[in-house]
DNA sequence: CCAAAATTAAACATTAATGTTTAATATTAT
DNA sequence: ATAATATTAAACATTAATGTTTAATTTTGG
């Protein structure tokens, strides 16, 4: 696979920024459900938006550059789909944790116990104040 | 209890927006990834990283706003530990794209199905035994 | 009491992120 | 050829994010 327009480039843990990051947005969030839909252009995204044409455009190059959006450009047109393998990516991370909070405790036993540690349970553990 | 400064607070979101943006740095996810072994100290959390205890402090403080890191103060000591359940919240957004992935039905009919609780849709239910 | 230890607060310097508005560039349609 | 479309590029203004270094602050061990 070469080595295109978006996404690739960078370490892992870079692409994982550029995918978390592109993530800690609403607007492109909401571009993504949108995408996720059905394909569509540029102007025809930034439609529901109020925010300048530019501003959505240039949140949908974040997505692209993180690789969650592919562009196809037709003439004028650009038509953008949702990529969604860099949500692999984002997902392959999160799986690490997913024993934290499903409540499976034999996991996480078996886990704490091959490491000797002093572990406890991460539920919500005592407030705080600053 | 005041509303302090972890987690929530704010829309389902902006929780989403600090979740993910907590995520999108290589320095938080290995503190994370660290605290996922067991609680530990702030000075201690640090000493690994090329950068100034400010500076991991504050790393720090970001994971704690996101609600991914509960501290607990002990006299001098803040001993953090990992606080999944915002991880939750981010899986639970992400899930609904693991279809296009996963390239297989099945994802999205565990989707449809795990949709039950409080809004419920019947739509899919029983649509391509297997 | 006093110095060491553990952390955050302050004050700064830099760079990244976002939005706006106003061009500039291609493409198409008339 | 022109004008209308679809998009990005530029130029700016602002605010957020990160790091550094140098104080404060609060505890704790002697």
């Amino acid at each position: 696979m070469q080595s295109s327009a978006g996404a690739r480039g960078g370490s892992a843990d870079a692409r994982l920024d550029a995918v978390f990051h592109a993530l800690a947005d609403r607007t492109r969030r909401t571009l993504l459900a949108r995408l996720a839909v059905r394909p569509a252009m540029i102007t025809e995204l930034a439609k529901p938006f109020d925010m300048s044409l530019p501003a959505v455009s240039r949140h949908i190059r974040v997505l692209e550059d993180a690789g969650l959006v592919a562009r196809n450009v037709d003439g004028r047109v650009h038509e953008c789909s949702l990529a969604a393998a860099p949500l692999k990516r984002a997902d392959a991370w999160l799986v690490y944790y997913r024993r934290f909070w499903q409540g499976n405790l034999e996991a996480l036993e078996r886990y704490v116990d091959s490491e000797g540690g002093a572990g406890r349970r991460t539920a919500a553990r005592g407030r705080h104040g600053r």
